[in-house]
DNA sequence: AGAATATATGCACGATGACAGATATATCCC
DNA sequence: GGGATATATCTGTCATCGTGCATATATTCT
């Protein structure tokens, strides 16, 4: 019952303490993305999303699976219960900004059908 | 729908970000409590514990209300819906931590019947 | 007014965090 | 092997954060 280490918790916590890295799970949360993807969709430079999606693994919230050079990144499959109710539950409070739905429209043009330059780049 | 920032979601998670304010957290969920009394229950120094309620309060997760010199916190009851449902979700985490049990029962033990010394004191 | 209690805040310092830009690593294709 | 693409990491810099200690503020009581 007593199975979590508060200091855990903060870890995670922390990751989820970033716009960075609220808008990347979010992001998740519709489903797997590479890295070049989430580059387009947030309009960041690539050494800052790597940067940030490591934080999210070494917190345990996502984890990524090579195909070819592209890194696939996920919500973590492995993530206990309680955190991915925590994080339905937070989602419900990001999805009032406008950031946040920005990013999703962004995102469902982007996988629409690759219409090529249909999202911002940098 | 879309009516809070990216930024203020940042600023209550940041104030999530820290073993100190999650405990002082999962403690006003059971129940308004003053500043000296939380002092009891988190082996915490006074100023300590006062900076990290004026981070949550300025973040809008507590309000406080004085009566005499005694100055009591409590959940904001303005917190939008959203952020009760999170916060409930993560209590759920946060329960599974020894950490968080300790402050439970150190808090059951102190508002029992008062017993003086029964809690530890710094 | 003065003493005692409860709480908040200013200051200094060490630690951590975010960032841009450059560079390193890994994979694929020729 | 070499070139191209995708991703990760190193470096230095600047800002922010957590903390202890001392001090300030507010309230009550005598």
């Amino acid at each position: 019952m007593t199975d979590i280490s508060l200091e855990e918790i903060i870890t995670v916590q922390s990751a989820l303490a970033d716009s960075s890295r609220v808008r990347i799970i979010r992001l998740l949360l519709e489903g797997e993305l590479c890295v070049c993807e989430l580059m387009r969709v947030l309009c960041e430079p690539q050494s800052k999303v790597s940067r940030h999606l490591g934080i999210l693994k070494r917190a345990g919230l996502v984890r990524c699976r090579r195909e070819g050079t592209w890194m696939h990144y996920q919500i973590a499959p492995t993530l206990a219960n309680p955190w991915q109710a925590a994080l339905q539950s937070l989602s419900q409070v990001w999805d009032q900004s406008a950031e946040i739905q920005a990013d999703l429209v962004r995102l469902r043009n982007a996988t629409m059908q690759d219409t090529g330059e249909s999202v911002c780049w940098r």
